[in-house]
DNA sequence: TTGAAAGCGCTAACAA
DNA sequence: TTGTTAGCGCTTTCAA
């Protein structure tokens, strides 16, 4: 067990130089000579020198460091979220500081966020309090809530066009002819589900219908499989289902092909929402609203970065343009149709 | 803007008492009078009080961090290990420090790590140079690579058996009758991938077989479809294969049944290696091997967390056992059969 | 139990 | 460009 800590003050005398010296060579952009760079930069590497960041972040106030809080990883959606954020943190020099929640421990989590000192916060899928939002808001740290908004918030938000993606999808169904059309709620007091649901009432209500029938599936592949076996137990069956995102989506095929012996699209059509990774896979082919999380992922990073720079927090609130994978669990309308609606975007 | 930040100063001089009084206050198990405690509390939640993590990781030499390395997390088996590592992590008091690393980055990244003086690192499907692996140990910090091993690493490991979890399954793909049994490889030279390969040799070799082909499908769906591609092309078809993970196995079910036209089971029996969620899902209903998570992270956590407290590193290598999830991808053997080569796990 | 004092390892004025 | 100096906010002796 050595334990040795190499400090930049044994580089300094090894290198016969200041400590502060030591400290500017690893400071980029500080004012060093390429002579006493080297030096230190010599006696760094014999020691086994290693700048301390947490010393760093205390004297600088800059952590560089960011928080991400998820409430679960098991909707494929978020992991995905979660690998590009973290490289585009990564690419400009900070790292991510992950908290998993539990519905209702959010507020603590925040605080410990702030413990840690983190200049920026990202909540997917989870919002705080706004006691302690206007508490991030008043130390400069810059907030995005992560497809979901709060109005009321001081938080920025980053979202994608729920209420359009919904119509949109919405519209499919109906310009294929589908007239019993269901839809298997998320969670009901998020925002997201909250847009869906409105978008596919909007469309419904445009195009004369009335929702067929509506269960909650609460985002949970249980609750959606259990909504789906609701749905069909009596003969009164739906002829299409838009389901508010795709990891329940998937559930839901499965009670249909599997439980109620039913076929897709030919018996019923099933949509979804988000565009995972899984819809493409050949076992589901799910028509789906594309969430570009890319450009999601891209708007939240610029938020944060600008706002830690700038030393200033400001309420921004994206809405990042939804799109159509269509691929085969759904019966489509005539190239046409389809191509009005894909352009009516 | 206010980012007035309160200090335990500031809550001293409120309460009247001694800046150490508030440290104290703070400290589990630290020695302060019950009237002090009050004192200091009230203060401190009047000024919205909050004790700066990083200074107290400084001083304290505890900074609570425990670093984890993932490679990428569209292989769901990740994700649902980060969830529950984190969770686990969490509930001690610690928290996750994330770094998605690129392959050759590994040991920028843990350089990144030991700058923010994390007290233990998590390596899942990556691991480090031995030199790195030897200034960890020199400096106290444990290092557990997950689901990896690496003989000569100073590194403690924590993988399944997989060796004997490929021996099972390609055992029940024999014992079905399946003779012509092909392999897709992933990664060459993981280690994961090495000892599937070689449970999968040493089976068909008990068997009296010789392994039909071998392909590379590097542990990507991509790689995975291509390989698929390659074994059907020709007339001279395999009746089984085993795929080195799930996430590859899905992909080439997905060209069996899509491109080739083929039926699973009936013309093509197919077996993976994981048990991810989605193996379970009724579109892939997957017979695979399954990786015991839960027990590998409480292994892990258990490795780490005894050595931060002992303050020092030793080398383990715990392999958990491996079961089979029979579902319906492959052929099956009769009851007795079948039971025989679960029970001889 | 309490307070005073000495740092943890570093950055950032300031003067030279 | 360099070194000196003064802390960042906290924990932890040490004496009282």
């Amino acid at each position: 067990m050595a334990r040795e800590t190499v400090t930049s003050e044994d580089v300094a005398r090894l290198a016969n130089v200041s400590q502060s010296a030591v400290s500017r060579t690893f400071t980029p952009g500080a004012s060093v000579s390429e002579r006493t760079r080297q030096r230190v930069l010599d006696a760094a590497r014999q020691l086994g020198y290693r700048p301390n960041a947490l010393a760093r972040a205390m004297i600088s106030g800059r952590s560089r460091l960011i928080a991400v809080l998820v409430a679960y990883l098991d909707n494929h959606f978020y992991p995905q979220v979660l690998e590009q954020l973290s490289r585009a943190v990564q690419e400009r020099g900070y790292q991510v500081l992950l908290f998993l929640t539990d519905r209702g421990t959010q507020d603590q989590m925040v605080q410990k966020m702030l413990q840690y000192q983190v200049e920026g916060i990202v909540m997917a899928s989870a919002d705080m309090s706004s006691s302690l939002a206007r508490e991030c808001a008043d130390t400069g740290i810059p907030v995005v809530l992560f497809n979901r908004y709060v109005t009321s918030s001081l938080s920025s938000s980053v979202t994608s066009d729920n209420v359009g993606g919904a119509r949109m999808v919405t519209d499919l169904l109906i310009s294929a002819g589908h007239r019993r059309i269901a839809f298997i709620a998320g969670t009901e007091d998020s925002s997201t589900n909250q847009d869906r649901e409105s978008g596919f009432l909007q469309a419904m209500e445009r195009g004369g219908l009335l929702p067929f029938r509506r269960l909650v599936g609460d985002y949970t592949s249980e609750g959606a499989a259990h909504a789906a076996r609701r749905l069909f137990e009596s003969d009164e069956r739906p002829d299409a289902i838009v389901v508010a995102n795709d990891h329940m989506a998937f559930a839901v095929m499965d009670v249909i092909r599997d439980e109620a012996g039913l076929s897709i699209p030919d018996d019923v059509s099933v949509v979804g929402f988000d565009d995972v990774p899984e819809a493409g896979w050949g076992g589901y082919k799910l028509t789906t609203v594309r969430q570009a999380a890319d450009v999601m992922i891209e708007e939240t990073v610029k938020i944060l970065f600008e706002q830690i720079e700038k030393g200033e927090v400001e309420r921004r609130a994206i809405i990042v343009p939804a799109s159509l994978s269509v691929r085969t669990s759904a019966r489509l309308p005539s190239a046409e149709k389809l191509e009005r609606i894909i352009e009516g975007a």
